[in-house]
RNA sequence: GACCUCUUGGUCAAGCGGUUAAGACACCGCCCUUUCACGGCGGCUACAGGGGUUCGAAUCCCCUAGAGGUCACCA
């Protein structure tokens, strides 16, 4: 039965490099019909941020991920919250230390400090010195019993290798002798993440294990422990970091954004899940747009890249603006009203009509606003933007071309786009114009931008008769001073 | 510094001994069009470098370089 797990800490945000460990480890877990545990690793109870569990259950569900087992949903193997668990993590280090796989320290904070900065002085790597090894089993005990702080570390043994088979990079060995004693219970009495990790994928039953690079290197390391606890360890995959350019990973730092600021922005979470999962992995084939189901179906571990990948904005803006597009008009509306009510008031516009306009000409969300806040009220523009080059247009034009469309615009009778459209044509072969020379005037005289949703008649339409005549001869006013 | 890992266009990436080295984003043209966008067509740009192995290397091996990670009572 594969079992997989994310295990995030209560630190913050989710940020993207989360999602996607929590996406792979989901798909797999789908993929094969297995369970998805959510685990949450608290043990660092300085760094923990109020609240960020709660935001960990909203984003993992916002981006439609959701867990069989995990402390808001329970499960056979609970609690699955580490600090609920504390109890349980110090009879499975004394076992190792029973069997020489561990033993007490009573160093000081103090000793440790001066022994690593006079390592780091002369440039060595600190190692612990296996100080309190050397101590008897009933010294260390009658110290522990005397109430003395003691941290228990785990006995790494000084020569051979340690091992371990990544499934995606292969044999990782090292050499005992560079690896240290860690801590595996710290003085709080609470377990490291190294510790805990072993002692609860084990208790939960967790087959395999997904997880950033970033701990490619302590992985050897915990299959000392397996081998010392007689336990078959999972099998682990490392990910690949992602990065926000070619030396530095995504961070909050920088203002990369997490999942739920790109949310806020308006990116779709459809959109933001598809490009996520193409982030460091192929499905090998030409094939780019996933649903979440899709994506169930067709991931596997053989698509997975070794190499960081940098996360490309434009890209999911790309994807983004592609989800839009394959919104229904009623689904886009919807999507779009919150933003459109920023900029423009119910009660004067057809923002239903505003948002069909929109519809493909939107990328993200949080862009209408400034699409659209021209028709609330009319911009400050340059003379300049009524020249067009394929147009044929300039001021000159423009100001003829307004002074004989204003009473054609005047006089129509059925304001409704159809009603303009007839109107405005007839008009343009009635008097021998071009459609733009007549056209991207009026557009430019009632909208003020060169770029608009929609154009003249959309426009005119959208604004009213009155608004739209106001316009036109504020412009026209414009052109002749 | 030590140990581990990675390296195909600006970016995501396919490729797993024989290909004109895919595709996508971005960018640049052209077409469509009352603007922009959408859409259509086309273009630009890559195997980090050097040695091997082989009839033949992006693909296998070694070295170099660059980049990343780890070296905590943080995860």
């Amino acid at each position: 039965m594969v079992r997989t797990r994310f295990a995030p800490s209560p630190t913050g945000y989710l940020h993207l490099g989360g999602l996607r460990t929590a996406l792979y480890t989901y798909l797999y877990a789908r993929h094969v019909g297995g369970k998805f545990i959510l685990r949450i690793e608290d043990t660092d109870q300085e760094r923990e941020v109020p609240g960020a569990i709660d935001k960990i259950y909203q984003s993992l569900r916002l981006a439609g991920l959701d867990y069989d087992e995990g402390p808001d949903v329970g499960g056979d193997y609970g609690p699955y919250i580490q600090t609920q668990r504390r109890d349980l993590y110090l009879p499975y280090a004394q076992k190792l230390i029973e069997n020489g796989g561990a033993y007490y320290c009573f160093c000081t904070k103090e000793r440790l400090d001066e022994a690593r900065s006079e390592k780091e002085k002369k440039g060595e790597t600190y190692k612990y010195d296996k100080h309190c090894l050397a101590l008897t089993k009933e010294e260390a005990e009658r110290r522990v019993a005397a109430g003395e702080p003691y941290v228990i570390r785990q006995n790494v043994p000084l020569s051979g290798k340690a091992s371990f088979d990544d499934a995606l990079y292969g044999h990782v060995e090292v050499d005992c002798a560079t690896l240290d004693d860690n801590v595996l219970i710290k003085a709080d009495g609470l377990p490291t993440y190294n510790f805990a990790n072993v002692v609860d994928d084990h208790l939960m039953a967790i087959s395999h294990v997904m997880r950033g690079t970033e701990y490619l290197s302590s992985a050897p390391k915990y299959n000392l422990l397996y081998e010392s606890f007689g336990w078959t360890p999972p099998t682990y995959l490392h990910l690949p970091v992602v990065m926000r350019d070619a030396t530095r990973k995504l961070s909050k730092r920088y203002g990369d954004p997490s999942f739920e600021d790109l949310m806020d922005k308006g990116y779709l979470q459809e959109a933001i899940i598809n490009f996520i999962a193409l982030l460091g992995w192929s499905p090998r084939s030409e094939r780019e747009f996933f649903t979440l189901a899709e994506l169930i179906e067709a991931f596997d571990l053989e698509g997975l890249s070794k190499a960081p990948s940098i996360f490309d904005m434009d890209k999911l803006t790309w994807f983004n603006g592609e989800y839009m597009r394959k919104l229904t008009p009623e689904a886009f509306f919807e999507k779009a009203e919150p933003w459109l009510q920023k900029a423009l008031d119910p009660a004067k516009f057809d923002l239903k009509r505003v948002a069909e306009l929109l519809h493909n000409r939107t990328d993200v969300l949080d862009q209408i606003p400034e699409m659209v806040d021209f028709l609330s009220e009319m911009p400050e523009f340059p003379v300049e933007l009524y020249t067009h080059k394929k147009m044929k247009t300039n001021p000159d034009v423009a100001l003829d071309a307004l002074k004989k469309m204003r009473p054609v615009m005047a006089g129509i009778a059925d304001w409704t786009e159809e009603g303009i459209h007839a109107g405005v044509m007839e008009a343009i072969a009635r008097l021998g114009m071009k459609n733009g020379q007549a056209l991207w005037p009026l557009r430019i005289a009632i909208s003020g931008k060169a770029n608009t949703p929609g154009g003249a008649i959309e426009i005119g339409y959208l604004l009213g008769k009155e608004e739209t005549l106001a316009r036109i001869d504020r412009s026209i006013a414009q052109l002749e001073a």
